[in-house]
RNA sequence: GGCUCCGUAGCUCAAUUGGCAGAGCAGUUGACUCUUAAUCAAUUGGUUGCUGGUUCAAGUCCAGCCGGAGUCACCA
């Protein structure tokens, strides 16, 4: 049974206690609400302009969670919220039952508690629009007090908060009691959700079919990280959580849809950083009879159009930038950005050994013996020189070959392949490719991942055969993406960290000791 | 995993060279029938993340651990 933590919560039980004896009940089962906040607000301000006597007597029953309480005696005023705004109480012993009265003025029903309150609309005599309480209930006792908070309604009607609930771990681990406390956070997670269902809109408007692919995978594969595994008892199989949906829904095009997308979790057991969270939110779409360059023209419609219907603009304000997401973006290939960010051309190091000693004297890298060249210049090159400099959205294109296993070569060069990402505020957002569909050419992609990435390597990646079959079926030219939702989202709200985008981001748990496998890890 | 910084009351933060652990908010008691960061008076609240060490004396110095932030490594 739970006991009292601290003297506040010690209070909050007497309370309860108190109230129990006074016949109130602490969580009843049923409540009533006719109107919003905001709906009482507006019939109010409707009314009360053409016909006052009407608006004085319009009656409304209001339900939320109090956010001040102010006893002043034989008259009391509170501030209730509900998800869209607050609005206050007014409550007078004369106008109400004494006993419910009573709760208030005793405090056995104070802030954080849900209450309800049925009464006629008001102004008091500073202006401030209310509700005369006639009849008033718990509907729900708080047992411990939320972070302290008060929060001003200014006459311009922006909101000023004093005081604080700022401690980053506490936020993360309870972010219930953050969201309950700062509504710029409920804010985000809005325009989270306006974000997919903007994505959602914009590729059934292209013709796309949106489907689900599973998340337990006998074989994972489709991007270069390591799974999280997990175990089938009753079939006595190992499975792994997906790291990426490319394979499925590639699949579905051999099937005879001409357009999938699929927006849903994918989980890579890597490093936490403030663009990493072990599981993240991707978006995916393949569409036949497209290219690279096709899917180009997708990205920069969709990534407007979604701007446009979060943040109402495509144009956004990003950490210090001024960011301008209107197509068209700038597109470069590698060695073009290689050239205008770094001021070098890889071609003049067209081997591994050459392009180690150039990325050393040049920039310092220190190459770790064995990295093939493609990984260099997409890591190294790209990733450390480049990237950094890519804050207005820019796409950059043609990725060496063996960084590339499911992307169809280039017309002018066997070595790079029709890929490309793009960047946007410096950071990484998408990735997308003219799909290979050369179950040949394929087949040798998956032995030359094998010598790559073989023999014990962490990004090992398996062949799937099964994959390869539905190749030898037919499977249409398209062009294909696969994109961080996360991302975008910290881009359309300002934040730089995915754990503030994330409602309940991972952290490490706070009270179980090291388990034997964690021994294994170095 | 490496390095740097951080962890003090419910929240936000102080605490001089190592010298009695404090403030604001909220909480408690009282007053107040239009307040709004309400006000006024009084007042409670601490295993200073954990364990050990140095010292007459540790929030402060040292070591280890736990947790977080940043950064690097890693991440086709």
């Amino acid at each position: 049974m739970w006991q009292p933590t601290n003297k506040l919560e010690e209070e909050r039980l007497n309370k309860a206690q108190a109230l129990k004896e006074r016949g109130v009940e602490l969580y009843p089962r049923r409540a009533t609400r006719t109107h919003t906040t905001a709906e009482a607000i507006a019939a109010f301000e409707a009314l009360e302009s053409e016909n006052p006597e009407a608006a004085a007597e319009l009656e409304v029953t209001v339900a939320g969670r109090v956010r001040r309480v102010n006893v002043k005696g034989k008259v009391s005023f509170m501030h209730y919220a509900d998800e869209q705004g607050r609005l206050q109480l007014f409550l007078r012993i004369n106008d109400m039952d004494e006993n419910q009265y009573m709760l208030v003025k005793d405090k056995l029903i104070e802030i954080d508690d849900f209450v309800q309150a049925t009464g006629t609309m008001m102004r008091t005599r500073a202006g401030e629009i209310s509700v005369r309480v006639s009849d008033f209930q718990l509907l729900s006792k708080t047992m411990s007090p939320l972070p302290v908070i008060k929060e001003v309604t200014q006459d311009d009607g922006t909101v000023k908060e004093y005081g604080e609930f700022s401690d980053k771990e506490a936020r993360y681990r309870q972010r219930y009691a953050d969201l309950a406390v700062n509504k710029d956070v409920r804010d985000v997670f809005r325009k989270r959700a306006k974000t997919i269902r903007a994505m959602q809109n914009f590729l059934d408007d292209e013709g796309m079919l949106e489907v689900e692919t599973p998340i337990l995978q006998p074989i994972y594969g489709g991007a270069a990280a390591r799974p999280f595994t997990t175990h089938h008892n009753q079939l006595h199989q190992d499975l792994f959580l997906r790291i990426s949906f490319e394979l499925y829904l590639k699949r579905l095009l051999v099937g005879g849809y001409d357009a999938v997308y699929e927006i849903g979790r994918d989980f890579r057991n890597e490093g936490v950083s403030w663009k990493h969270n072990p599981e993240f939110t991707m978006l995916e779409f393949y569409k036949a009879y497209i290219d690279y360059t096709g899917v180009m023209d997708i990205t920069e419609r969709m990534t407007a159009y979604v701007a446009e219907q979060v943040t109402g603009s495509t144009k956004i304000i990003w950490q210090d930038h001024e960011i301008d997401l209107t197509p068209p973006w700038e597109r470069l290939t590698i060695r073009e950005a290689g050239k205008k960010y770094a001021g070098v051309d890889y071609m003049d190091t067209p081997d591994a050994e050459s392009m180690a000693v150039m990325l050393e004297e040049k920039f310092g890298e220190k190459v770790a013996p064995g990295e093939s060249w493609g990984r260099m210049v997409v890591e190294r090159l790209l990733g450390n020189q480049i990237e950094p400099h890519l804050i207005q959205p820019t796409i950059i294109m043609d990725y060496p070959r063996d960084m590339s296993p499911f992307a169809k070569p280039t017309e002018y060069d066997v070595k790079h392949t029709e890929r490309f990402e793009y960047f946007i505020g410096g950071m990484e957002m998408g990735n997308a490719f003219t799909e290979l569909n050369d179950p040949f050419d394929q087949e040798q992609r998956f032995v030359d991942m094998a010598t790559l990435y073989g023999k014990g390597k962490d990004e090992e990646t398996p062949f799937d055969e099964d994959y390869l079959r539905a190749m030898r079926y037919g499977m249409p030219p398209m062009g294909g993406y696969g994109g961080g939702v996360d991302r975008l989202v910290m881009l359309l709200t300002n934040q730089r960290s995915i754990r503030d985008v994330v409602m309940f981001p991972h952290l490490r748990s706070r009270d179980t000791v090291e388990s034997e496998s964690d021994s294994s890890e170095v």
